[in-house]
DNA sequence: GCAAATATAATAGTGTTACTATCATTTATA
DNA sequence: TATAAATGATAGTAACACTATTATATTTGC
């Protein structure tokens, strides 16, 4: 298992990077201290200059590998869903009851994330506060359709079409699978948002109380659905 | 009605402005085509100087309006969340039944805006697109703790734990209803930004659709709890 | 082991943005 | 009409987001 997982690459669409961060030890430390630093310090005071001091370099060196610090989120947001979409793949494949399928879908996608010894240089801790904390940024731009047309979205779009199926799966009448499985997706990182900055607008105090939150909702939804 | 109508105004908290726009002329102008501009090529690229230049004047005076861009933003979506708290009260004001209360309440909040002439230069429409678009902007920052400290988020806060009270008439037992409220009013306008940008993501083509998952979804959720 | 290719590092420069400061001019008010 | 207040015009600064160029390591093919 421990070596099986060592092989294990999230694939990335190759047009957000100028040269694949996987393939040196340089582009590793620039995703792993791009990762520290925007956590630390958030993604507008976060400049390729400081990532290059960061890592011992400079800022051209930055650029060999991102074109931009827009494209490095990218990279970061797909990395991130492409690697939700392998734990829940991995974690829902052997349940054959569709309920108890979508049951763990929604803990897998809900629940605060843990550290994956999988992949040595991401902080997986780390990069989930990141996608709580500045969550919209990948895509509330004015360049959206553009990238969206460019296939930047698609691990996301994805997992929101592989969460809609397992709705389906369970209730195959209800009309709202994607609106469902998009506002909980959405919906539980701004609850663990709220949960950080806005306690007086969130029920969930702690982390789990978001899962029963979510699992609550979406099993109401498909009771009367039904 | 008019007449009482016309000498409306939407309170909004001094801090987010150095010299509040609604006192002259020009600061209507500025929020006018402020809105226009965003609007029109997106907040990153709006800039003082493009707004200054658009009504006339220059940058400088812009300054003396608003500290910095972020903070009209905070303007405008204090604006907005106000406004809509007004609708909200007044739409439901007379309805005594909790159901129809909460029913109504939906459809005021998650409905397309329409635009009300009790606010002359303000295109509620155009403003309605922008906290679609950039909706989460003006809370995605690092500043966020600080500046929720100093109440820019209130009218915002305000609207949710109404809408919390709402959904507490209607069943007393439900745990959830800040979590729901947030998630509706967040969910709302992502859904209505994935209707636009991303529509595989969603079943809701029409805009009334959305009103009619989130009322199925939040009647569903108060009927299995209660 | 050496030359060629490639990756990295260092430096400099450009246009734009987000301001701040200063001063001149127009407009309102006492 | 004098005075104050609001607005307009201009200049300047530091940081940022790049681009370009050149120098120096490091790897690879032979």
């Amino acid at each position: 298992m421990e070596r099986l997982i060592r092989n294990l690459k999230i694939a990335i669409n190759p047009k957000v990077f100028v040269k694949d961060p996987e393939s040196s030890d340089l582009g590793k430390r620039l995703v792993e201290h791009g990762i520290g630093l925007i956590d630390a310090h958030g993604f507008e005071n976060f400049t390729f200059k400081k990532l290059g001091e960061q890592v011992g370099s400079n800022e051209s060196s930055v650029y060999r590998y991102f074109e931009n610090k827009h494209k490095f989120l990218l990279y970061l947001s797909s990395w991130y869903w492409g690697w939700m979409e392998y734990r829940l793949v991995l974690n829902t494949l052997g349940i054959a009851d569709a309920e108890e399928k979508l049951s763990k879908a929604l803990e897998i996608l809900t629940q605060p994330v843990e550290l994956d010894m999988a992949f040595e240089h991401i902080d997986e801790v780390a990069l989930n506060r990141i996608m709580v904390n500045e969550h919209s940024k990948p895509f509330l731009t004015k360049s959206v359709d553009r990238e969206n047309r460019e296939g930047y979205f698609e691990p996301y779009k994805r997992l929101v079409e592989r969460l809609a199926e397992m709705i389906r799966a369970v209730d195959g009448d209800y009309g709202f699978s994607l609106s469902l499985a998009s506002t909980v997706l959405e919906g539980s990182l701004h609850q663990h948002f709220l949960d950080v900055h806005f306690p007086s607008l969130t029920n969930c105090k702690k982390p789990e109380t978001i899962t029963r939150f979510f699992k609550q909702l979406v099993s109401a939804a498909l009771n009367q659905a039904s």
